[in-house]
DNA sequence: GTTCTAGAAC
DNA sequence: GTTCTAGAAC
């Protein structure tokens, strides 16, 4: 098995499946970037936000619907959620990412797993959506784009703060 | 996506 | 000498 369809792999075992609709299903993200880190995947065979058009923005909605489901079954707070795609997604199979803003992970150890979640390699859902229902598709970004993202420093998320490395940057993250 | 590890950075 | 990053994975 390739290791990018591991998504579709997992979505086969119930027991993963926090949240079960006819159209969509949560699951725990494996390697959670945050305290809290799940994934809405529908059960179409999507297998990215480059195959999306203007039919799939009802799909989308089931899809917000279900991220806001999962964070008030965990007793959390919208507010302290970010919610949307990652802009070059690696997986197989469209999936919405709903992780807290704390970030605070064993998992998190690279700066390419911060700025994935905080640069415009993540679109919001609401910004997606948008999109789709301005332009009908979404366009991939060029590869010096992502370069230049994934090269950002690495900026706290919660204030000015700039971090040296990435050990520095999860210390500082635990500190909020 | 992760793991591993060479060599850069400190 | 140790920490940390970044590229290969047959």
């Amino acid at each position: 098995m390739y290791w990018q369809t591991g998504l579709i792999k997992s979505l086969l075992d119930p027991i993963n499946l926090i949240i079960t609709t006819d159209e969509a299903v949560v699951i725990a993200d494996k390697y959670p970037k945050a305290r809290h880190h799940y994934l809405v995947l529908p059960k179409e065979d999507i297998a990215s936000i480059f195959q999306l058009s203007k039919k799939h923005l009802p799909l989308l909605e089931e899809l917000h619907l279900l991220a806001r489901n999962i964070i008030e079954i965990r007793g959390e707070s919208y507010e302290r959620f970010q919610i949307g795609f990652h802009a070059q997604p690696s997986m197989q199979r469209l999936h919405l990412h709903v992780i807290s803003k704390d970030f605070v992970s064993s998992c998190l150890k690279t700066k390419k797993h911060w700025n994935s979640f905080n640069t415009s390699l993540f679109i919001p859902y609401e910004t997606l959506h948008a999109q789709i229902s301005n332009e009908g598709h979404i366009q991939r970004l060029p590869k010096d784009r992502v370069d230049e993202l994934l090269a950002k420093p690495l900026t706290c998320n919660q204030c000015a703060f700039v971090a040296k490395n990435m050990p520095s940057l999860k210390e500082h993250l635990q500190e909020h």
